[in-house]
DNA sequence: GTTCTCGGCCG
DNA sequence: CGGCCGAGAAC
């Protein structure tokens, strides 16, 4: 009965952080509770905003409830989502309450609020991802596996689709699906999760009939060319974007060293 | 000084 | 209403 006044552990939470609730015993908001949460350091919070301060831009409490310390998908952010997914096969298994287990992608399956960035590491020893044969080439795939790619967009930490990338001209897709965006995931997820060079569906037999003739070693398009241009402008590009990171983090570094100034300075008052 | 607790503002 | 935070009370 008395529960409500221990620090609890929050599932939702990494390890080590808790939350408590406090009933207020008297005065006029008597019976009223308060909620707090506890850093694995031991710093407590009272609000989503100092909370959200604190963890900093690449985490989004947008859906999470302070008070009740859960999830929970606000009716505009369902909105979105569902208008997102329509006419998705992932939908379809998620209807049926199961999780879409057809992809080996990096994409993050958890649900915590504190969401990092997916970061798949493959050079560390006895890594087994990219090395191991046996998971990389002759684990058996559906033919046109590629189509249950179809939809899936990065998003930012506000569910914002972000700009989708464009194909460069001369990719063709090979098989059911034409489409540029299925065409786009197929080579993305293959640069994935293939050591080995893409190349594209290199027998012209695979273009007549796929359902047979298809390298499944190699994603749905047709062979093509890179040239030393393409190579150059997609070199222009990872250095602006490199860039861009860079002024981001630094105006982050020093948003964030001006807001802990700001609170010692308020602590020091 | 820090921590606890309730009031009260504001959306 | 309820989240958020100020500020007095308590330690």
């Amino acid at each position: 009965m008395i529960m409500e006044k221990k620090r609890m552990d929050c599932p939702f939470l990494p390890p080590g952080w808790k939350k408590e609730e406090v009933i207020r015993k008297s005065g006029l908001s008597a019976g009223k509770s308060d909620v707090y949460y506890y850093s694995p350091t031991g710093k407590k919070f009272r609000s989503k905003p100092q909370l959200s301060r604190y963890l900093g831009n690449s985490v989004d409490l947008g859906c999470f409830d302070f008070r009740t310390g859960k999830m929970v998908p606000s009716k505009l952010q369902m909105k979105n989502k569902q208008r997102r997914n329509e006419n998705l096969s992932i939908n379809k298994a998620m209807l049926k309450g199961k999780p879409d287990l057809n992809t080996a992608l990096p994409i993050r399956q958890t649900a915590s609020i504190f969401k990092q960035p997916v970061t798949k590491v493959v050079n560390h020893p006895g890594n087994k991802v990219k090395t191991d044969l046996q998971r990389a080439t002759e684990q058996p795939r559906q033919l046109f596996w590629e189509k249950r790619l179809n939809g899936l967009k990065a998003s930012d930490i506000t569910e914002e689709v972000l700009r989708t990338m464009e194909l460069p001209k001369g990719l063709t897709s090979v098989g059911p699906d034409t489409s540029d965006e299925t065409l786009l995931s197929a080579i993305a997820s293959a640069l994935h999760m293939s050591s080995s060079p893409i190349t594209g569906q290199t027998s012209s037999a695979a273009e007549k009939n796929p359902a047979i003739w298809l390298n499944t070693s190699q994603p749905l398009c047709k062979a093509f060319l890179v040239t030393d241009q393409d190579i150059r402008e997609q070199e222009l590009k990872v250095i602006q974007a490199r860039r861009c990171l860079e002024d981001a983090l630094m105006a982050d570094g020093l948003a964030r060293t001006a807001e802990s100034r700001r609170d010692s300075d308020h602590k020091a008052a």
